[in-house]
RNA sequence: GGGAGCAUAGCUCAGCUGGUUUAGAGCAUCUGCCUUACAAGCAGAGGGUCCUUGGUUCGAAUCCAUGUGCUCCCACCA
């Protein structure tokens, strides 16, 4: 008897596979003759853990590359870290300000010690929690997207970009955070409803009268009174009948009591409050764009931080939020406040410190889109890069058609520094290197004497995504774009373009398209074939899971108390591509179930003694025969899902085959009675499908599948299990499935009578038969279902019992005395009134001349058969009743 | 405001170009079992006006339209 534990416990063996697999390199790729198969990991944050969404995401992964590795190929799963340059950044000044260190105190290259020491401490730390998950990463080629070799191409692209005249600098109304002191781009702003008041002022016209009285004026509804301060204009609509009186006249802003002109323009909407619009060119999208239509004066009366500067002439130094409590006191005391609303309205946030955004005028560096994003919008348009599922396509196309200049400077230091040098008498310089920046300044402005002191580089940092775009590239290749003096690359050429991106819907934008545009401009083509959007992990209440939320399970303690094979499948069960994930833990709960199955099956098998002159029972054989033919089946079917991304109905199919066919029907019938050995033929075909069974669980299970196929049979100390072939699919006899179906659910019926009978198992039962019966049926009753013996069952047979009927054939138990005529005929009425009204419907169909002659032949003899069977199925029905008396 | 998508069993989802579907799976539920691999198990069972209403068709869960409800993306009316 086998002396394996009756539970399978999955952590000494993960960690020892995990090891083995690294001791061997089993993960590492290098290029050869195989056709490759690349993903490259979305960089998670350098300095994050792992949370549910990186375990979904990565599981996906390992699944895909496993299975390839499996499949022939050279499969290459690159890893590696992005800088995150906010998010990071973020990390650090909260870190200081514990110690109490200011960023301000701080000189770049002080801060940037502490930033590289946190990395150093930090780093590196989720991609050890992925290992924890078996995720296969080739280690040895561990990136990063601020180390000294991907830095330099980042650079590089930079500098190529300026002199394509795709970068420009520009004063924009950008997204101001005012906590991280840095411009974002509009995909790190999220809009949030926010339970504000609607102040409307009032605005006396100009002049006031000789003694200083006020006489008519302007209300102007406003969410955001303090920014009066920086009022150049006030806006109607031109057709507004309301606000006539107020055209071509000039009004005083209150408190500042500056003098303003109204203005008018469409722009206005003469529903809106009182149809007066204050306009506030520094402070506000719309209004910049009014005020550069008219010429306005713009007056920035923000600080950085968010506090008032003298340009607001009061409130110098507060804080917005507290100018605008106190200016509605001021206001209402001055008696220019007419009233206040409650409002809601959507106030846009920043993605990192959660600070409401302060649009702000500032000097950016932008790159031109329009024409680098064409290539990218035709390669999705024509199915050269393909997303899964394909509905993104229609989103994609919508943001690529419409998209704006990409603001890709931020004022913080923990980035690659932007590679300009502004020269000490005016213009800039862009270079790779300083040292480049100098010639090139020495030649612009005629001054051999120029030093490197002269020059003053920009102190802004690139876009974390400026670096992340190139991910695809430049961890094969970091001199791209291509130097023509450096060798074509061998990575490069033989791992590009990818095969199979796989990420999350919300970085489409960020991050996916712009690898596109990339892959197009300086790799020669696309980045990837496929691109699997993942959905969002959800909790039971639907709510995105999320570390403020604090709803999300820590992964390594599901891991720890599942198993990483229980999580993965846990994860892959309920998640189409696409799909958001429900999370339940009562998933994973079902994958350790399931690892658990397989492994008793296993020891069931091993427990298992062969005698050679043992003969293989017919059972046996049939259910060799049965289940080889059902794994081709298979086979075929999990090839098909793959194809199309259906990894979940893969794994669904596989735990369907191991353990409804293979774990309770296979073995059943074949298993030996106790004490008795097995036969040769069978065990070893046995072992032979377990082997089959193990390789298609693989890329979903590495850890068990691989714990039980060394123990299968004596294995070599480099072999593994994930070198192993996946099981190609053969010819199979369909028929030979279908015989076997018959038998399972005449099983099915003659169990279902002695439950309902409350008949042991221990107690033998006739079978009589009318019709076809095959000898996989017959095999299988005895087997599985205690018949002790199946003889034809005459019409002139008096003897009751419980019937049931499989497809066209009848059945009948003997139970004398055991039935209650009642309740049989009572049931054998509702069969036949059920069978009765089928045969209805579907003679409707055949009396319609209609569906004979239009329907395809194929279709009209089914409808035929189906007439035949329900038949026959009745006649037998009424004999039976008949019999009942 | 603009766009996209979804609605099938208690839950999560299959159901592909309309026809062997008066609709399938897993989980959950109920009943009976500590049967010598596994109670993290075994055996059996129940459960659905395929969101509404129309239309196209010989035939609709499937195609079209309308309504309802939900989700996401984009825009950001102060």
């Amino acid at each position: 008897m086998s002396t394996l534990a009756t539970t399978y416990s999955p952590k000494e063996i993960e960690s020892k596979w995990y090891e083995y697999w690294m001791k061997h390199s089993m993960f590492h790729s290098e290029p050869d003759d195989r056709e490759p198969y690349t993903i490259v990991i979305p960089p998670p944050n350098v300095t994050g853990v792992l949370h549910m969404g990186h375990m979904l995401n990565n599981t996906i992964q390992d699944v895909l590359v496993r299975r390839a590795r499996m499949t022939g190929k050279n499969a290459c799963w690159v890893p590696g870290t992005d800088h995150a340059s906010i998010a990071t950044e973020a990390k650090v000044v909260a870190k200081l300000v514990q110690e109490g260190i200011q960023k301000a105190d701080l000189t770049r290259e002080q801060f940037l010690e502490h930033a590289w020491e946190w990395t150093r401490k930090h780093g590196g730390i989720i991609l050890e929690q992925l290992k924890r998950l078996g995720a296969s990463c080739d280690w040895d080629r561990t990136n990063f997207t601020m180390n000294e070799e991907y830095s330099r191409s980042v650079i590089r692209v930079f500098v190529d970009l300026y002199h394509q005249d795709k970068i420009y600098r520009g004063v924009r109304m950008v997204n101001w955070d005012t906590k991280a002191l840095t411009a974002l781009s509009d995909e790190e702003v999220i809009y949030k409803e926010v339970n504000g008041k609607l102040y409307y002022l009032r605005y006396y016209i100009s002049p006031l009268t000789p003694e200083g009285g006020r006489g008519a004026y302007a209300v102007v509804a406003t969410t955001r009174p303090e920014t009066i301060l920086g009022d150049t204009a006030v806006c109607i609509n031109p057709n507004d009948p309301k606000n006539k009186h107020l055209k071509g006249k000039k009004v005083i802003v209150p408190l500042v009591n500056r003098e303003v002109p109204i203005i008018e323009d469409d722009y206005v909407d003469v529903e809106f409050g009182t149809g007066c619009l204050k306009v506030t060119p520094a402070h506000d999208v719309n209004d910049y764009l009014l005020g550069e239509k008219y010429s306005l004066e713009v007056i920035d009366i923000f600080n950085d931080n968010g506090t008032i500067n003298e340009k607001g002439q009061l409130y110098v130094g507060q804080d917005r939020f507290d100018v605008r409590k106190q200016i509605e006191k001021d206001l209402a005391a001055a008696g220019l406040l007419e009233k206040v609303e409650p409002y809601t309205n959507k106030v846009g946030f920043s993605e990192r410190t959660d600070v409401a955004i302060e649009p702000k005028l500032s000097m950016q560096w932008f790159v031109k889109m329009d024409e680098l994003s064409k290539p990218a919008l035709e390669a999705v348009m024509e199915d050269d890069v393909r997303l899964f599922p394909p509905k993104f396509k229609n989103t994609y196309r919508h943001w690529m058609e419409n998209i704006k200049d990409w603001c890709i400077s931020r004022q913080l230091w923990w980035g690659h520094r932007i590679p300009a040098w502004y020269l000490p008498q005016g213009g800039l310089v862009v270079a790779e290197t300083v040292e480049d920046a100098l010639m090139l300044a020495k030649e612009k402005t005629n001054n051999p004497k120029l030093t490197a002191e002269d020059l003053r580089q920009d102190e802004d940092c690139l876009d974390t995504w400026f670096s992340s775009w190139l991910w695809p590239i430049s961890v094969f290749d970091p001199n791209v774009p291509g130097h023509p003096e450096v060798d074509p690359n061998r990575d490069l050429q033989y791992y590009y373009p990818t095969a199979d991106l796989v990420t999350a819907p919300e970085i489409l934008f960020f991050w996916v398209a712009r690898m596109i545009i990339a892959g197009y401009e300086w790799a020669g083509g696309y980045p990837f074939r496929n691109v699997y959007l993942t959905g969002i992990v959800r909790d039971k209440l639907g709510r995105k899971m999320s570390k403020s939320l604090g709803n999300s399970p820590d992964p390594i303690e599901l891991i720890e108390k599942y198993g990483a094979d229980g999580v993965r499948v846990g994860m892959l069960l309920s998640s189409p591509a696409g799909n958001d994930l429900p999370f339940d833990e009562a998933l994973c709960e079902q994958g350790r179930n399931f690892c658990n199955k397989i492994w008793n099956a296993f020891r069931l098998v091993k427990g298992w003694t062969v005698d050679e002159n043992e003969k293989q029972p017919e059972h046996s054989a049939i259910a060799v025969e049965w289940l080889y033919a059902l794994i081709q089946k298979t086979v075929t079917s999990v090839a098909d899902d793959f194809e199309k991304y259906r990894l979940s109905e893969a794994l669904m199919e596989l735990y369907k085959l191991y353990w409804d066919e293979f774990s309770g029907w296979y073995l059943e019938i074949v298993k030996p009675q106790l004490g008795k050995a097995m036969d040769k033929t069978t065990y070893e075909a046995t072992l032979k499908i377990f082997d089959i069974m193990l390789r298609l669980l693989h890329p979903f299970m590495p850890f068990i599948t691989e714990e039980l196929w060394q123990n299968l049979a004596k294995r070599a100390d480099d072999e593994s299990i994930m070198l192993a072939q996946q099981p190609v699919a053969r010819e199979h006899d369909e028929h030979v499935i279908s015989s076997f179906d018959f038998a399972k659910q005449t099983v099915t019926a003659v169990r279902s009578v002695r439950q309902e009978k409350n008949l042991s198992m221990k107690e033998p039962l006739r079978l009589l038969v009318k019709g076809d019966m095959n000898a996989a049926a017959k095999n299988l009753a005895v087997r599985l279902a205690n018949v002790s013996e199946v003889a034809p069952l005459n019409v002139d047979d008096k003897a009751t019992g419980a019937s049931f009927m499989v497809g066209t054939t009848e059945f009948l138990i003997p139970l004398e005395g055991l039935v209650n005529v009642e309740e049989e005929r009572k049931k054998l009425q509702t069969d036949l009134a059920y069978s009765q009204k089928f045969l209805k419907s579907v003679l409707v169909k055949l009396n319609n001349e209609k569906f004979v002659s239009s329907a395809p032949e194929a279709v009209v003899a089914v409808e035929r058969k189906k007439q035949a069977d329900a038949e026959s199925k009745i006649k037998s029905i009424e004999e039976q009743l008949q019999k009942l008396g």
